[in-house]
DNA sequence: CCGAGAATGAAAACCATTGTCATCTTGCCG
DNA sequence: CGGCAAGATGACAATGGTTTTCATTCTCGG
């Protein structure tokens, strides 16, 4: 593991929150750890292929990452605002996503699902 | 509704898939229907602002148009390749969701649901 | 026919992400 | 110990989708 992708996955550990490669790079030049954008780039990049990591897109469309705890299939409920998440597992949804492949001509090889809100700490300020 | 809306619109009706505001500034380029890129990118908002159309981030981050048949709630399964969809309903899925609503405190206010794969026609090809 | 407000689109600005390339590190081998 | 090849790094430039700007062109009620 390179230096850059330890920073990156320390900043990660430390704020278990979807964050986007420029804030992780902001907040890591602001704590002392110096390291290139472009680093901060390949390491999410590393880190997404070996699964050390979540990926998901906000709705501006910026990628944002995420240090999961679970290393299973899961799905996440997530603050718009601050990208706070819960981890959920939805066995029923599964089922029901592979039975649709059986049922329609598609060669499934992905599914998305995600629920977008606000956590109680953003609501209430 | 402005002319730009009236041909985007058109354009989307004719071909029922997922496209991208730079493939429909394309084809009505080449079908004689002169609109402006700037011009269909702010249909496309104007029309999935009004509900007319759905929108969805390919993988890549690109956002894509697509006139569904349904107006009510649904979710889509999704040619990742050529951008086809079936559009499906799961009342299992909402029912799950509104209950984690309960149960976290999050003020849910949204949620996405998909199935990517490749139709028949390009799994086949 | 007039004028205000909306629509249009070419061009410039934006901005996240990726490519380039010259410079550093690192780990081996002689 | 050098020295060297492979990999890592990061400043900088380029990309590409999307948004802004702004001057021009409709549209339509009065
Ligand atoms: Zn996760
Ligand atoms: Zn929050
Ligand atoms: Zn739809
Ligand atoms: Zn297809």
């Amino acid at each position: 593991m390179t230096r850059a992708q330890r920073a990156v996955l320390a900043q990660l550990t430390n704020d278990r929150a979807f964050v986007s490669a420029q804030d992780i790079h902001a907040r890591l030049r602001r704590s002392g750890e110096s390291v290139g954008l472009t680093s901060v780039y390949r390491a999410l990049q590393a880190l997404t292929d070996d699964g050390q990591l979540d990926a998901r897109r906000t709705d501006g469309g910026e990628a944002t990452y995420r240090r999961c705890g679970s290393d299973q299939h899961h799905h996440h409920l997530v603050c718009r605002q601050c990208g706070a998440a819960v981890e959920v597992e939805a066995p029923a949804v599964e089922k029901w996503v592979a039975d649709l492949a059986a049922t329609h001509r598609y060669v499934i090889d992905a599914h998305t699902l995600e629920i977008i809100g606000l956590c109680s700490r953003c609501a209430d300020a």
